[in-house]
DNA sequence: CGTCGGAATGTATAACTATTCAACCAATTG
DNA sequence: CAATTGGTTGAATAGTTATACATTCCGACG
């Protein structure tokens, strides 16, 4: 169990169901069999620029200024597969959030847009002649 | 003193500088001839819908929850793109999901199938034709 | 190997926020 | 004019979150 994997699984919780406390967090991911104190949900939600809202833990709007798709890319991109007009990233176990979001804004014309799992993005594209443009691109920022 | 007034001040302080705690909110109160207590401000931060953020107290935009899809759409649909058979809207962060579940309810037979991301939706047609429809079905609830 | 440095985490507890209960006050009603 | 109701507030304190400090793990480097 990973950090990422945790503060992924934590977004998911916080986006799909009213968490009014740390406590009641730390029950919902010990129900998906993450151990964890109130301590380090604490640093994570603050890590995760999640805040305690009348309603229950919300994200707010984040920086705008996240690091560059490069950095994201070296950091979390593992695979990249083709089919037909949709790219699919592989990456590594909660981060297909972070990858999606850098991808978003660097605003690609081929793409059409972009939703991320927990560790899998799908990235529609115009059509399949530009979907192999994408591919081609990204597939460049893999590990080497 | 109203409650209004006080309100106000607050406003204007928690937009001007940054202020950690209800104790200090209280302090930078005082220092404008406002007498008031943590727990009258634990009761206006909340009412206001202002919350605590790692960088201090913050207004967040009020939240919505969620009626008929014509609502969600006029809401929160920012715009509809067509790529193959899949159809990509784009919403305003933290919404995808509201979308999604909205749009799965209508059960519409031309949708194999909805994703959410964040911002975005993937919806899943049968095939182009059939996205075609739902592109256009879609596009006539953006920005009235 | 040892050991250094940094990241991740937990325990204990300090710091902070929310709630409960009661008081007060104004407006309204019988 | 009581009595009642709804709104605002504070003191005490319950509940929640953040921090200080310690520990563990792991990778880099001599």
């Amino acid at each position: 169990m990973t950090k990422n994997y945790r503060q992924g699984q934590i977004l998911k919780l916080v986006r799909s169901k009213r968490i009014n406390t740390q406590e009641e967090l730390a029950q919902e991911l010990r129900a998906l069999g993450i151990e964890v104190t109130q301590v380090t949900l604490s640093r994570d939600l603050r890590e995760m620029g999640i805040v305690k809202t009348a309603d229950g833990y919300r994200e707010i709007l984040p920086d705008p200024t996240g690091p560059s798709l490069a950095q994201v890319m070296a950091e979390y991109l593992l695979d990249v597969r083709l089919a037909q007009h949709i790219v699919v990233l592989k990456t590594s176990t909660g981060s297909a959030n972070s990858l999606a979001v850098a991808l978003d804004q660097e605003d690609w014309p081929e793409i059409a847009g972009t939703v991320a799992g927990d560790d899998t993005v799908f990235v529609a594209c115009w059509d399949n002649q530009r979907a192999k443009t994408v591919h081609e691109r990204l597939l460049s920022y893999v590990n080497q």
